[in-house]
DNA sequence: ACCTGTGGCTGATCAC
DNA sequence: GTGATCAGCCAC
């Protein structure tokens, strides 16, 4: 790996140590410094502790910063509890002041030091663990308080297993077994404890089942027990409550978060299980043994062999999940000044943030406070042309936000050092670098190596624009954000008005990128040419994907054919995951045939569903609609009191549960009845209280449903008498 | 205690 | 019925 990528002081900080795999502190003035030697052991170094707080005006002990910034004095303090007493005092106050409650992130920012350095992916260890539980009969979910764990297994990053049986008939077993597991991990001494679920299952349940046996969970290094408090994660328009776990000296990855995580940006996935998402990455267990959970009872019942493989499998996916979508947060944590288990689970902009702020400090320099927030326009989209298209290619503006901000020298205002520009063009020199390295490279592991590389470059490059418009970033910039996205609507008119005086029919754009029917005889590098003489320089437009045809629905909702026949769907009115998995697939196989030319077909594909429906084929579960609690039930309830929301049937069936719901949790629910207007919050029932020998699926509510989505597209067939 | 942005479509509920 | 409003999901 070439190693003047990790040389920039400001992207990677002033302090080039390696081996660090955690820093946490101890005591009140110190903090332990986690290094793992070239041979493999780790070694634990005592550091002073003076986490520093940035406020306005002097105080007793503050040193005076340069510039005139709002923040311009620091507070250095010696040990943790006369930090606390300061912030104390200056809330009292009401003095403006901003610093970090976390002690590693106070170390890294003052020594310059970062995570990893050092250190490649395959240095990491990595443990699995993924616990089995078996629900007494007759309840639909598992219970802590009642059910005790049947299993348990462990694998780890090199290639070691475990599994550990609860035997039924013992009842010191399970205490037996939880003991086991923290010798286990003590003596494996994983720097990353990984599962999927973690956090919402596995960790909770394993600290009450702990707790009835008066146990403590001795995960952290040296034995120190789990520490845990609640907190939350956002993640793109979904925030998720979690029982966050601390284990001293390692960090805890839930799978289930980084899947999460990916799929803002691919927006593939069908479900978070670990299943769909191995199935989806293409890691799956050869032979997976699948089994749901009346055929756990009786593996765990039976004692078969399929219990363990199962739960071994499970390990194994995790293993190759989380290898396959942690690598980025790996090389994130060489950048920030944070744990890795905490480059996860906090946001981009506040991460570009701490960039900003560690370099201010190391030259002795001043802050702003954020701005207050403001609004902007944001990018241009229109819709031209509806229907059935053949012929459509694509262009967009590459990078087109970050090409903007280099290309017109913009720059958050008060940014008086001058990071943000460096950082930027820095970055992309680099991610140029990598992916050029990456292409050559011969050996698949280094080609992922410098993947991951250029991929994360790229995630933190498109943050740029977005830390402008972040109102609790420090250099946010609200006028420079509104300019970026003026400029930006700019390039795409002139991409519209060249394409159009080219001959071009021009059908949808969004931001950055144009869908339309070329002129005849052209070619895309022709189109190219005579485009990149009419946009400014910096911007360069990438005419690289045709397909066989489109049909264009609304803004942002649209289908494509591509070149080998696959069928691409964009927008939540064409595959929302609140849809219905029945209609989802209605509306697929119906666009595929609406691409395809046979819209006679499509028209009778209604009449098709609506039998399968009215006979009873359709499963229940494509009929139940899945929903993803944006708040928790108690501020639901809250809403509704002060009637600043309406009742939905997802939050009236979480609170009716025996489960306890919280923001980020999904709810699979169908109708009942048989009229088909109901009050859906009322008729909602749970998917899994469903008894197929007792169907009460609402027919005459799912059938106008029906009725209602390819209504929307009658437009679209041809008129009944070009049919016959 | 936590947080990148804006734009757009749809379904459900509720006041009128 | 109609329109306003909110929540949820998605594109970029």
């Amino acid at each position: 790996m070439a190693n003047e990528f990790f040389q920039n002081e400001v992207l990677f900080g002033a302090d080039a140590t390696e081996g660090i795999v955690s820093v946490e502190r101890v005591g009140d003035e110190d903090v332990d410094v986690f290094i793992r030697k070239p041979d493999g052991s780790i070694i634990i170094e005592k550091h002073p502790l003076e986490p520093v707080l940035w406020i306005s005006g002097g105080g007793p002990g503050s040193k005076a910063l340069k510039g005139d910034l709002g923040l311009n004095h620091l507070v250095r303090a010696k040990g943790w509890n006369e930090f606390l007493d300061i912030q104390k005092a200056m809330k009292a106050s009401r003095r403006d002041y901003f610093t970090w409650n976390d002690p590693a992130t106070q170390y890294l920012v003052t020594s310059g030091r970062t995570l990893f350095k050092g250190l490649e992916f395959a240095d990491l260890r990595r443990l699995q663990i993924d616990i089995e539980t078996n629900t007494t009969e007759g309840f639909d979910f598992p219970n802590a308080s009642r059910d005790a764990i049947a299993a348990i297994a462990l694998s780890d990053s090199s290639g070691w297993e475990e599994f550990l049986l609860v035997a039924a008939d013992d009842p010191n077993s399970e205490k037996a077994v939880l003991d086991e597991v923290s010798r286990l991990i003590l003596s494996r001494d994983p720097d990353v404890i990984e599962g999927h679920n973690l956090f919402k299952f596995d960790l909770p349940y394993l600290a009450a089942r702990a707790k009835i046996h008066k146990l403590k969970l001795g995960w952290g290094r040296g034995g120190v027990p789990l520490s845990s408090r609640a907190s939350r994660v956002q993640i793109a328009e979904r925030t998720i409550q979690y029982e966050r776990f601390t284990a001293r000296g390692r960090h805890i990855v839930d799978t289930f978060l980084l899947a999460q995580h990916y799929d803002v940006a691919t927006r593939e996935l069908d479900g978070y299980g670990l299943k769909a998402v191995a199935a989806h990455l293409g890691v799956s267990e050869p032979d997976r043994v699948l089994l749901d959970g009346d055929s756990i009872a009786k593996a765990y019942r039976d004692k078969e062999g399929d219990f363990k493989t199962y739960a071994l499998q499970d390990v194994r996916e995790t293993r190759s999940v989380s290898a396959a979508l942690s690598q980025s947060y790996f090389i994130q944590a060489r950048i920030f000044p944070l744990n890795y288990q905490d480059v996860i689970l906090r946001g981009n902009a506040t991460k570009i943030d701490s960039l900003f702020l560690r370099e201010y400090l190391r030259q002795g320099h001043s802050i702003p406070l954020p701005p207050p927030a403001e609004s902007f326009e944001g990018g241009l989209t229109d819709i031209f042309e509806t229907g059935v298209l053949p012929e459509v290619w694509h262009c967009d503006a590459s990078s087109l936000y970050p090409s903007i901000l280099l290309a017109y020298e913009i720059t958050p205002s008060r940014d008086d050092l001058g990071i943000f520009s460096g950082l930027l063009a820095e970055l992309r020199t680099f991610r140029l670098r990598a992916k050029g390295e990456a292409r050559q490279a011969v050996d698949a592991s280094t080609k992922s190596r410098l993947d991951a590389l250029q991929n994360t470059f790229k995630i933190l490059i498109n943050s740029f624009y977005g830390y402008l418009g972040f109102a609790q970033g420090h250099f946010a910039d609200f006028d420079a954000a509104r300019d970026v996205a003026a400029r930006g609507r700019q390039v795409l008119g002139e991409m519209v008005d060249w394409l159009r005086q080219a001959g071009a029919k021009v059908i949808e754009i969004d931001t950055d990128g144009v869908y339309f029917q070329p002129p005849p005889g052209t070619t895309p590098e022709k189109l190219n040419e005579g485009m990149a003489k009419v946009l400014p320089q910096g911007i360069d437009v990438d005419f690289g994907r045709k397909y066989q045809a489109m049909f264009s629905y609304k803004a942002k909702n649209y289908a494509l054919l591509e070149e080998d026949g696959r069928v691409v769907i964009k927008g939540a009115a064409l595959k929302s995951r609140g849809m219905e998995p029945f209609l989802r697939d209605y509306l697929r196989t119906m666009l595929r045939e609406l691409l395809e030319g046979r819209p006679d077909s499509a028209v009778s594909l209604e009449e098709k569903f609506r039998r399968r429906l009215e006979t009873r084929q359709i499963p229940i579960s494509q009929l139940a609609r899945t929903e993803t609690l944006q708040d928790s039930p108690a501020a639901y309830l809250k809403k509704i009191s002060t009637s600043s929301r309406n009742r939905s049937a997802a939050f009236e069936i979480a609170i009716k549960s025996t489960r306890d719901y919280s923001a980020g949790d999904q709810i699979r629910y169908y109708i009942t009845g048989d009229r088909k207007k109901v009050t859906a919050y009322e008729a909602a029932k749970p998917l899994h209280e469903h008894d197929p020998r007792q169907p009460d699926e609402n027919l005459p509510y799912y059938s106008a449903k029906l009725s209602e989505l390819a209504g929307k597209f009658a437009a679209f067939f041809p008129p009944k008498d070009e049919l016959f």
